[in-house]
DNA sequence: ACATATCCAACTTATTTGGTCGGATATGAA
DNA sequence: TTCATATCCGACCAAATAAGTTGGATATGT
């Protein structure tokens, strides 16, 4: 029941993306030394972000990565879907509404899968990539002034 | 983002000794017929189980499980953790209240871990093992009559 | 004594994770 | 036009984890 390091790093890299991306194309490569994540794999994991249509890319010298879209307009369940494919904690079609389970005939666990799956969605998609850009602010605000 | 099997398979096996034990102990072998799981592989999960102190154990003849508690007294998310560790989406220590992550300095994504790890664990609280045998039993009724 | 059980460690196999590598292609600037 | 800087992309690889099996020891009611 662990998100997998594309997810980890993927956000982190949305997150230097939208702070860093305002004017300038941003590369791999300075996201990857701000964020100590190995270039090879992150180039990968924002790939992924590329082909959901999170990003935009441009080739060649003093090309790089941007947001497609503003950061309160992503969402963190936007980005994580993107990565780690559904949040299901199950793969279960009958989290879907169907009663009968290919398992084991009629089973109730399928509630509980459900209820666990909607309160992460829930929880995602209400939290914007803005939101997370914000707190950075105020942590590096206040870590300036120790 | 999914549990694994031992986990899936050990809360249908608790629903199976919540509905099955009452008297009785109940062999694996029963268990194991009856959801349609391995014999080998259960016994590895009720091990588990058990030295969770969820259910108890007669050897021999006539031998088999039986819940310690009532049902109305495990929950979903002790179940689950017996069988999966924490229910957190990271292993992050920073998850309970230290302010730096190893993982790049200060990061903000752990509060996105975090509400999403006490999403999961509150619903999974809040579920308990009499709940989903009485919603078996609902809909074991609704079939019988069809 | 024997069938029925749990107990338990060691082993195996398949899948997923977490990368790396090498080269192709595009492009702004000197 | 060349060259450094980028993205793009498929193939490959090692380690870890998941999922399950095997074989035998031990306990116990009949």
């Amino acid at each position: 029941m662990k998100l997998s390091t594309k997810g980890r790093y993927g956000l982190r890299a949305m997150i230097d993306l939208a702070i860093h991306s305002k004017e300038n194309q941003v590369s791999i490569k300075s996201i990857s030394e701000r964020q100590e994540i190995s270039e090879n794999y992150l180039e990968r994991i924002i790939a992924l972000l590329k082909k959901a249509g999170y990003v935009k890319s441009t080739r060649g010298a003093q090309g790089g990565y941007m947001l497609t879209k503003k950061p309160d307009q992503i969402s963190v369940g936007n980005i994580l879907r993107a990565l780690e494919g559904d949040l299901n904690p199950v793969d279960c079609s009958l989290i879907n509404d169907e009663k009968v389970c290919s398992e084991s005939g009629l089973c109730v666990t399928k509630f509980v899968w459900k209820r666990i799956s909607d309160s992460i969605n829930d929880v995602v998609d209400n939290i914007s990539l803005q939101d997370l850009v914000n707190e950075q602010v105020e942590i590096d605000k206040s870590q300036a002034s120790r």
